[in-house]
DNA sequence: CGCAGAGTTGAGTCG
DNA sequence: TCGACTCAACTCTGC
C-alpha cells in the first residue's frame, strides 16, 4: 500500500542523516515535507539572530527539496491544531519526525501522535539529533544519567562508535513520489518572510552564520580540510577573544539540525585516521560528548533548567537584582571584557565557549550573584546555538550548581581576557569608545589617570560606566557564600526522606537522586 | 568504610 | 615566556 506522508521537519532542518525521512519514502506515493511555525517556538520572545537564522535554514531546506521535484510546507499555529486539518485535506497515513528529547517536545508529540492515531495515521520516529539513543546511555549506567564525564566516556567506550550517518535522498528515492502542490499552496504555505517574523524594522547586523545546510556542510568540509588543526584541536587552548572565531561555530548548525552530529563526528573519525590525534574532553569528539553528556543529563533529571526541584542542583540563595541584571545583558558592567562579549553576543549570536565562562561565572557565583536562570534565559534569547540541555547544564556548570564543584576557581574579569588578547584588540573591536586606551588601562579604564582617559576620548563614569562591583572584594565574599551553600546541601541531604523510610543510609547522596525520581515515574 | 586522586578551560607569585 | 607551586577547598569515583 503506498503512502500519503508528513515528514515533519522541527529540528533537523536537513536533508542527510535523517533516518525519518527516508523512512517516509518507504512506500510513499505523496509525500508532503511540513515546518510548522509554533507561537511557542517561533514568536518574537526568541531573538532576532535566532529567527534569521531560521528562516535561512527554512530556504536552504525548501531549495533541496525542490530539487528532488519536492517542497516545503510551512504552517502556522499549534501543532495539535494544525495537523487534524493536515490530516484530513492531504488523506495523510503516515507521519515521521526527528526524536527530541526536550521536555515541550515531548509534551508536544505526545499529543500530536495520539491526534495522529484517532486519524488511523502511522506515526514513525527517528533518533538522529544526538550520537546515541540518549536512553541507552542511561540504561547502561543503571538507569540514571552520568554525572562525571568520565563516566560517559566509559559508557560510550561499552556502546562503540555511533552510527554511520545516512544519506540525503536522491531523485531515484523520490521516482514514485510526489508532491502536490498548486499555485495557491505557494501563497498559503510559503517561507516566513523577515517582515513576518518582525525583522523588518529591526536593525539587524552583518549575517555572519548563515543558516540552512548547504552552509553548515561547507563549514564543515572548510573545518575538516585542515587536517592538523583537527588533530591538534583542544579546546581549553583556544582562545575566547580572537577577532575570528577560534573554533568551527558549527554549533548553531547543529542545534538546527542543518548539521548532523553523527556526520560531524565520523567526518573527524576519517581526518583522525592514522595520526596521532587530540582526545575527549578537549578534542573536536570530545566536544560532541559534551553535548551527549548534557542532553543525557536533561533527560535524566528533573526540572534541569531550573535551581528547585532540580536533585543535582545546590540551593542558592541567588539575589534579586534587576538593576545588575540589566547591566549585565545590556553590556554596561563597567568592565570591558565582560561588556565586550555581551555586544558580539547581541550582535552576532556567538560566542566562544570559555568567553561564555567568563560572563556565566561573572553574572553569578563570582560577582553579581545572580541565578544562573536569568543568564540562561538571556543565552536563550540572543544565542544562535541556544540549546534547551546545554544551555541549562553549562550554566549549571559554570555557576558550580551542578558537575563542577571548584567553586573556589573565579574567573577574573580583569585578568582571564588578557592571557589571550594583551592588547585588548577583541574590546576594541566590540566597544569602539575604548579604542583609544592604551592597553595597560583597555581591561580597567577607571584605572587610568584623567589625562590618559581625555586623551583617550573617553571619560569613566561619563563616556563608559564605573564598574558595577568591586571584583577583588565581591568574588571573596561570594565564595564564603558558595561554601554556605553547599554546607547547607550537605546536612539537607542528611534530612531527605529516604532515612525517614528507614533506609540505613546516612544520606541521599546527589549521585542517587535522579535514580529516584526516574523510578517513580 | 575511608581515603586518595581527579576534575576540558583560575589567579597570583616565583624562579 | 613558561612551568611549578600556593591559595583554599568542592564532589564523585574507584580502590
Amino acid at each position: 500500500m503506498a503512502h500519503v506522508c508528513i515528514h515533519w521537519f522541527r529540528k533537523g532542518l536537513r536533508l542527510h542523516d535523517n533516518p525519518a525521512l527516508i523512512a517516509a519514502l518507504k512506500d510513499c506515493k505523496e509525500l508532503y515535507p511540513v515546518f510548522i511555525l509554533e507561537p511557542y517556538l517561533h514568536n518574537t520572545q526568541v531573538g532576532i539572530n535566532r529567527r534569521r537564522f531560521l528562516i535561512g535554514a527554512l530556504k536552504d531546506l525548501d531549495c533541496s527539496l525542490r530539487k528532488l521535484n519536492s517542497r516545503l510546507f510551512v504552517l502556522r499555529g499549534k501543532p495539535e491544531d494544525v495537523f487534524p486539518k493536515l490530516f484530513k485535506e492531504w488523506n495523510v497515513t503516515k507521519l515521521t519526525y526527528e526524536y527530541d528529547t526536550e521536555p515541550y517536545s515531548l509534551n508536544r508529540d505526545e499529543k500530536v501522535t495520539s491526534l495522529a492515531r484517532k486519524h488511523a495515521v502511522e506515526v514513525i520516529y527517528k533518533i538522529s539529533h544526538t550520537l546515541y539513543n540518549i536512553e541507552r546511555i542511561m540504561e547502561e549506567n543503571g538507569g540514571k544519567p552520568p554525572l562525571t564525564y568520565k563516566r560517559l566516556q566509559a559508557i560510550v567506550q561499552k556502546l562503540g562508535p555511533p552510527k554511520k550517518p545516512i544519506s540525503a535522498p536522491h531523485l531515484e528515492n523520490m521516482k514514485d513520489v510526489k508532491t502536490p502542490c498548486s499555485k495557491k499552496f505557494e501563497e498559503k504555505y510559503g517561507i516566513p518572510t523577515p517582515e513576518e517574523l518582525g525583522l523588518e524594522s529591526t536593525s539587524l547586523g552583518e549575517e555572519l552564520f548563515p543558516g540552512g545546510e548547504q552552509e553548515a556542510l561547507r563549514r564543515l568540509d572548510e573545518h575538516v580540510k585542515k587536517t592538523a588543526w583537527v588533530c591538534c584541536f583542544e579546546k581549553p587552548q583556544t582562545s575566547p577573544n580572537s577577532l575570528s572565531p577560534s573554533t568551527t561555530v558549527l554549533s548553531p548548525y547543529i542545534t538546527f539540525g542543518c548539521l548532523s552530529a553523527r556526520t560531524f563526528w565520523w567526518r573527524i573519525t576519517e581526518v583522525y585516521q592514522g595520526r596521532k590525534h587530540s582526545n575527549p574532553p578537549v578534542s573536536l569528539h570530545g566536544q560532541l560528548l559534551w553535548r551527549e553528556f548534557f542532553y543525557t543529563g536533561s533527560v535524566g533529571i528533573n526540572d534541569f533548567n531550573k535551581m528547585e526541584g532540580n536533585p543535582v542542583c545546590i540551593q542558592v540563595d541567588w539575589d534579586t537584582n534587576p538593576e545588575y541584571l540589566a547591566a549585565w545583558r545590556e553590556a554596561r558592567t563597567g568592565f570591558p571584557f565582560i561588556d565586550a562579549i555581551m555586544t558580539q553576543l547581541r550582535q552576532e549570536g556567538w560566542i566562544h565557549h570559555l568567553a561564555r565562562h567568563a560572563v556565566a561565572c561573572f553574572l553569578t557565583r563570582g560577582d553579581l550573584w545572580i541565578s544562573w536562570e536569568e543568564g540562561q534565559k538571556i543565552f536563550e534569547d540572543l544565542l544562535l546555538d541556544g540549546d534547551w540541555a546545554l544551555n541549562a547544564g553549562n550554566w549549571q556548570w559554570l555557576s558550580a550548581s551542578a558537575f563542577f564543584h571548584q567553586f573556589f576557581r573565579v574567573y577574573s574579569p580583569i585578568a582571564f581576557g588578557k592571557k589571550t588578547d594583551k592588547n585588548g584588540d577583541y574590546i576594541k573591536k566590540y566597544l569602539p569608545v575604548l579604542k583609544k586606551f592604551p592597553p595597560k588601562y583597555i581591561y580597567e579604564p577607571w584605572k587610568a589617570p584623567r589625562s590618559v582617559q581625555h586623551a583617550a576620548g573617553c571619560i569613566v563614569g561619563k563616556d563608559y560606566p564605573h564598574p558595577i562591583v568591586q571584583h577583588e572584594q565581591v568574588s571573596k565574599k561570594n565564595i564564603q557564600r558558595m561554601k554556605e551553600a553547599y554546607a547547607k546541601r550537605s546536612s539537607n541531604s542528611n534530612e531527605s526522606p529516604i532515612k525517614e523510610q528507614g533506609v540505613k543510609r546516612k544520606a541521599l547522596s546527589v549521585y542517587e537522586m535522579p535514580q529516584k525520581k526516574i523510578r517513580k515515574e
